[in-house]
DNA sequence: ATTCTCACA
DNA sequence: TGTGAGAA
């Protein structure tokens, strides 16, 4: 239950999203309005990202790699969220998601690509503490 | 300096 | 989706 909290809770700006997912604020934006994420809000109106909402960019922007509409990518999704509500049932077969391990390489990876260009100081500070 | 909303020569 | 304006 304590996990849940911590991928829930809300940590990352828009900067450090755009640099986690490589997608434009545009983007990000647009995606929450067809409520693929939903951010929280600081009281200056700010977005505020949770791990969960930046493994949700990463799925989504992988399926647009993939040629997948947003119509598409709202089925998706729609399921994932249905199947976390009702879990209580024998999963058949395997599923391609990323799993946690791949988004923790992901996002390291990220961190060395940023670095080469000597400006990740800011998402490692955001992101140390899930590297310990 | 950052991010937000809104609107489109 | 990009981009710029005006505000916070």
């Amino acid at each position: 239950m304590d996990d849940q909290i911590r991928r829930t809770m809300p940590l990352f700006s828009m900067s450090i999203v755009q640099k986690l997912t490589g997608l434009t604020a545009r983007q990000i934006r647009y995606y929450e309005e067809h409520h693929l994420v939903q951010p929280e809000r600081t009281e200056g109106n700010r977005r505020v990202f949770s791990f969960n909402d930046v493994e949700q960019l990463l799925e989504i922007k992988s399926l647009l790699d993939k040629g997948v509409n947003l119509a598409g990518i709202k089925h998706v999704l729609g399921m994932k969220t249905i199947e976390a509500m009702q879990p209580p049932v024998e999963k058949v077969a395997k599923k391609p998601e990323m799993s946690n391990a791949d988004v923790m390489k992901y996002l390291k990876s990220e961190l060395i690509q940023a670095g080469r260009h000597g400006k990740a100081s800011l998402i490692q500070g955001e992101l140390s503490r899930f590297f310990h």
